[in-house]
DNA sequence: GAGGCATTCCCCCATATAGGGGATGGCAAT
DNA sequence: ATTGCCATCCCCTATATGGGGGAATGCCTC
């Protein structure tokens, strides 16, 4: 038999490591060989255990599983990123993506499915949720937010009116209405209110 | 030594539940009888088991956990149920609460603390995080929004003007800014995109 | 029956918002 | 150098929204 694969687990939530781990200690093949539960850790166990791959959750304290996949990425190239998510519209999963993972499971997915998941991804295959595989190509028709109605869409979710973003930006309150004008378009929506809900329900901005 | 506690988990993510039995399957005194991951199932292995208490999962699929909740402490009163949650600031939790749950705690807590929980709740305690109990507080001062108010709120998290909302529910539309104005002095807030977004944060009403 | 509350509708009015048009300069890629 | 996108600001106008009143109805409670 050839060596195991050696595994890291990345979440914030002991319960959900340890079925994680349980999960895939089943296997004869796949070996857990740390845990950790923020960005940090992350990268420091991933410089002593040097895993084959990381199983890694999207919502992290210490900088989000995007980020903590690009400094992976970057530190160690042979590591190969596995997304763990709770919800398929996230729009983290596509920056962890660009980031470097190499595909994403849902949170929900039975015990088969996941160590399918892991052999297939480190074999060097993609794995994506059905719904998450859908809109990343529709993303690439959808036109990406501009930074700046990045910020004013984040304010706008905070439930500023355009003249404080216009105060809190040090810009007309002109120009926020032409910014506002973009994330409807971009958005596909005809207010602020469902800007505001759409933003929260794709996960381009996170509430607290 | 006594008969050990009989715990019924209840929860759609399986690595979540496997995490939660391996926690709780480290003590003598606490035994898994079952796990379930929807409504339906957990009333059926209710009925076939018995247990002495039931975590269950607050965002459950077919109904949600104060329902469930609901469910069980009419059928089986002698059963005690700790509910298990993402996030603190979910309206639900009271919902649950007032359903008749022994208590709360958080997803990312520890494993003693689970079982310290678990074992507070089966001798008749009550277990709260932090968060909760402050602000379970704050609702008895917090005057709850009627049944009209909350139509009124779910439309409006869904995007509709004003007169759209008053179509759909056949008032007026001064009725609706009459609704909408309650709604404001009772959420604290001033517009409707803070509404919105405030009772998304609070879980008042759910995405999806 | 009196008071409280929810629900419904009405008035007026100020402001915020949304949609249309257009203009300017910068910056980067082709 | 031309094209495209971004960001900034300006104009105009129509509608939506929010705040201040008030007022009728019904229902429940004290």
């Amino acid at each position: 038999m050839s060596e195991p694969i050696r595994i890291l687990i990345v979440d914030d939530h002991p319960a959900f490591r340890i079925g994680l781990a349980a999960i895939l200690g089943t296997q004869a093949d796949l070996r857990v060989v740390a845990e950790a539960s923020d960005v940090a850790e992350a990268l420091e166990l991933c410089e002593r255990e040097q895993p084959d791959l990381v199983l890694m959750d999207l919502r992290l304290p210490g900088g989000g599983g995007a980020r903590a996949t690009l400094a992976i990425r970057e530190r160690f190239p042979a590591t190969r990123v596995l997304i763990v998510t709770t919800y398929d519209g996230d729009e983290d999963i596509y920056r962890a993506m660009q980031a470097g993972a190499r595909g994403c499971v849902l949170k929900d997915l039975t015990s088969a499915e996941l160590i399918a998941a892991v052999h297939c991804v480190h074999r060097g295959g993609k794995v994506l949720p059905p719904g998450v595989a859908d809109r990343q190509r529709e993303r690439l028709h959808r036109k990406d937010l501009s930074s700046r109605e990045l910020q004013v869409l984040r304010h706008l979710v905070n439930g500023l009116s355009n003249k404080e973003i216009s105060r809190s930006l040090a810009i007309g309150e002109e120009s926020v209405k032409t910014h506002i004008s973009g994330i409807f378009l971009k958005l596909a929506v005809n207010d602020r209110t469902q800007a505001a809900i759409e933003a929260v329900r794709q996960g381009i901005v996170h509430l607290d």
